[in-house]
RNA sequence: CGGCAGGACUA
């Protein structure tokens, strides 16, 4: 069964939840009980793919057959009912673990700290945390992290830090997560001297950087117009062995962008196709709106068609930055012509 | 063998 359980983790992280599926009946042909585990994993999977109804069918079913939800497999549930903001449902599954004498553990306070979090009041969040900790619990770093990234997008860096200090008041350990937050806050708030200091700091501790973190290094750099700086990060990482994702190239990209150093940009592309980082349609719209600004359309019209060839779907950004570079050269055919596809394909045009 | 936190396009 524990094989089984693994197959069907490993089809859905690619949400492949027809593959799952079938691995699940196959277990039950060849007489294996699915547990626990199997179902929570299954949940999970639909909670992933966004299809809350099979999951809560996944869940009547499990409870059908004598298996006993555990900590779990609410917290697959809560995490996803108040993503769907369904408080109904939430309020009624937190009853129910009430019920049976479940309370909620760290993770589960975690997702709905994360949650409060991104409604922006930072109050309530740490009021949250407070009463964690009164009833016992033991946040983790997940969950200063999650308080510290609050703290870091409402732009509040001294309570960041703050709860940087208590973290470490407690023997927890930041991680990389924790130091990308961080540094990500301090360079928004265009403080590069200490988002700097954090990355060295990091480094002294031993905390191995990934491809996230240079990219928001990166892009801080380039952001401030020091495309120099930002290339010797993005050569640093290539020397650590690191694998590099569209998003450390799309900040490069964007760099070249706004100095309208396009030529540079679309050597990025190719660079990036050697380097077997894949670009994805974020960075096909920083390259399509790059070029419409110039009033290049016959390039943002070729990378365009070379997206689609792609397989890369263009969202309603990629057809606006078009309908603002036909505008710019007066092209209202053009114009016409984009508004009506997006019509056809439901996006809205601003 | 299963759940929670981080970056990039949005003119």
């Amino acid at each position: 069964a524990i094989i089984y359980n693994s197959l069907i983790k490993g089809f859905c992280e690619l949400g492949n939840m027809q593959e799952a599926d079938r691995i699940f009946k196959e277990m039950s042909e060849i007489g294996l009980v699915p547990n626990e585990i199997t179902y929570t994993t299954l949940i999970d999977g639909c909670c992933k793919k966004g299809s809350l109804q099979d999951a809560h069918k996944l869940y009547v079913e499990m409870v059908k057959k004598g298996l006993t939800p555990d900590k779990f497999t609410y917290g697959i549930l809560v995490h996803q009912y108040w993503k769907e903001g369904e408080l109904v449902n939430l309020f009624k599954l937190l009853d129910e673990m009430g019920e049976k004498g479940l309370s909620l553990d760290t993770a589960t306070y975690n997702t709905i700290i994360h949650g409060i979090c991104n409604t922006g009041n930072m109050q309530e969040a740490s009021h949250l945390l407070k009463v964690m900790i009164d009833k016992k619990y033991t946040p983790n770093h997940v969950t200063y992290s999650t308080i510290i990234d609050g703290y870091c997008k409402a732009g509040n860096m001294q309570y960041a830090s703050m709860y940087l200090k208590e973290m470490l008041d407690k023997g927890l350990m930041p991680n990389t997560i924790t130091y990308t937050v961080l540094i990500d806050g301090y360079s928004k708030q265009d403080n590069m001297v200490e988002a700097l200091r954090l990355f060295d700091e990091m480094i002294d501790k031993g905390i191995a950087p990934d491809a996230i973190i240079y990219s928001v290094l990166i892009n801080a750099h380039c952001k401030r117009g020091n495309l120099k700086e930002a290339s010797k990060l993005c050569k640093e990482m290539y020397e650590k062995g690191m694998v590099p994702v569209s998003g450390t190239y799309d900040a490069l990209i964007c760099g070249c962008c706004n100095e309208g150093r396009m030529t540079d940009a679309v050597k990025l592309l190719d660079e990036m196709a050697k380097g077997g980082a894949v670009p994805g349609v974020s960075t096909y719209n920083l390259l399509i709106h790059g070029f419409c600004k110039q009033g290049n359309m016959e390039e943002a019209c070729r990378l365009l068609t070379e997206m689609m060839n792609r397989d890369l779907i263009p969202n309603d950004t990629t057809y606006n930055y078009m309908i603002d570079g036909y505008n710019k050269v007066g092209n209202t055919d053009e114009v016409n012509k984009i508004s009506n596809k997006m019509a056809e394909m439901k996006l809205v045009a601003d």
